[in-house]
DNA sequence: TTTATATGTAACTTGCATAGTTACATTATG
DNA sequence: CATAATGTAACTATGCAAGTTACATATAAA
């Protein structure tokens, strides 16, 4: 697996719980099935987990489910959830010195910050159920 | 310097520039004023000369100049010079034979296409000259 | 109550991208 | 010719995410 595809397997494995909202399935399972390691997806999932939209139970019989109906699982809680990075710029700089530096930052800034709110507002209109098809 | 920081370089420069474009300031003295190191410098404005932005002269009271007005250099330019991806959803797969899969990429590659020609839109409306103040 | 099977998580290795560094060839100016 | 700049290859250092191993903990079934 490469990098940052910690958003593509959630999708993934989201697309295929919401077919089958009442099996639980194990990461062993869905490590499997994408191609990769039970650890890393106990790892990304426990992120979901933790947002409220999936739960896990340990033990035999045990395994990971939705949390709640697919259709009010939208694509924004997911990117929330991930924590995702939407854009590349690096903006965790200690304050410059210079007017320069901090008038462009402070311009990079605000674009960013407009693509971003727009962006989380067309994810927020789709959800995990009408992404499957 | 952490990571990612090429857009930062590139604009820091820029604004100095736009200030006195016909000044031609050597990657030794923009490396000291940036806090990095000369050939780091070198690298990140190359991009910037292959894609006509600035450029570069070799020996005696060379170094680097814009390539045109600062007014005609947009942010978008910029972004593009750099080949900066501006979403960190990795979009790099080999087809998948999951159809589920699939279909989550498609959406997702729906949303980000929009989101990202409406990026490029409002890049391409901000210059460099007007983005230091 | 024991056994099997799951999650939770710490600790480590691996791979890769980028910054930083060193060294040197090339080129242009005085 | 001496000086001072870019251009670039080759290497090291750093940071991050994926992958792996190991094991503690919890739960269901036998």
């Amino acid at each position: 697996m490469k990098r940052n595809s910690r958003l593509s397997l959630a999708l993934h494995t989201l697309g295929h719980m919401a077919a089958e909202p009442d099996d639980a399935q194990t990461s062993t399972e869905i490590a499997e099935h994408a191609g990769t390691n039970p650890v890393v997806v106990r790892r990304v999932l426990g992120r979901l987990r933790e947002a409220g939209i999936l739960t896990s139970e340990k033990g035999h019989a045990g395994g990971w489910k939705l949390a709640r109906a697919p259709k009010e699982i939208t694509l924004a809680d997911v990117f929330e959830a991930l924590d995702e990075q939407l854009f590349s710029y690096d903006d965790n700089h200690e304050p410059s010195k210079c007017a320069v530096e901090r008038a462009m930052r402070q311009h990079i800034s605000t674009v960013m910050t407009d693509i971003e709110r727009n962006l989380v507002e067309q994810l927020n209109a789709i959800s995990i159920d009408e992404m499957r098809s």
